[in-house]
DNA sequence: CCAATATATTGACGCTGATCGATACGTATG
DNA sequence: CATACGTATCGATCAGCGTCAATATATTGG
């Protein structure tokens, strides 16, 4: 803490702190985290972006990454809830995961949460 | 690119893929590292459910970190966007920039930008 | 101008993560 | 069953990051 006088128009925290669930927390972090590389997160915008599940070979057709690192990629954005994968024979195909779209899409209300709208 | 025979009923990628513009891109993956960090997710969650900005000290006081530490995640979320910092003396005050929650609310749908809604 | 205090920067350390080559696994085909 | 092929896993390497102690910088008070 601080031993100054402080100015009186910048009073300490009213709000009390509202910390997120550590679960919540934690699906959080590790929702921005998937998408935190640039790779991953045109991986995932690519597969969210196509009405039907895409095959690996298509995905790796479209980036300058080795198979082994775009399946390194493919399973952080699975286990994260983004993507689910299905097997058709030899062939694995992602689909974007309604329930991480859904995460994704209330994610700034989940951070901001209690925030006021400024400006 | 595959040399075995494909199921039928699950073509290539019909939509042609729309990356991200490079600083578009980079700006939503620097937002989502900023926010990949429990610690640096609640400094940002503290500051921006405040009603007014937050002094350094207090935003310290409410976390098990140094005080380098806490300055360290500050100035990520800086130049990330997130927080605008203003000095009072040798007090420095913290708030969320409008600027930075507009790209947060924003985030999901530059990220699935044409992406079918599912289920 | 000096001492005290608030914050930022630096340097070091350990750990995680992105990437690739090599290899393993699983499935279809002949 | 053997071979080929699509995908996943493993091991290694290198860069980046979170953390802290130490130090620097800046500002106020005496």
């Amino acid at each position: 803490m601080s031993s100054r006088a402080r100015p009186a128009d910048c009073p300490p925290p009213s709000r009390p702190v509202a910390p997120l669930a550590s679960a919540e927390r934690d699906a959080v972090v590790a929702l921005c985290r998937a998408l935190a590389d640039p790779t991953r997160l045109e991986i995932f915008r690519l597969i969210a972006a196509q009405p039907a599940p895409l095959c690996v070979c298509d995905i790796v057709a479209h980036f300058d990454r080795q198979q082994p690192t775009v399946s390194h990629h493919l399973r952080v954005l699975r286990e994260a809830g983004l993507v689910r994968a299905t097997r058709r024979g030899v062939w694995m195909y992602y689909a974007a995961d309604p329930e991480g779209l859904g995460r994704l899409a209330r994610l700034p209300a989940l951070v901001q949460e209690d925030a006021v709208a400024v400006g």
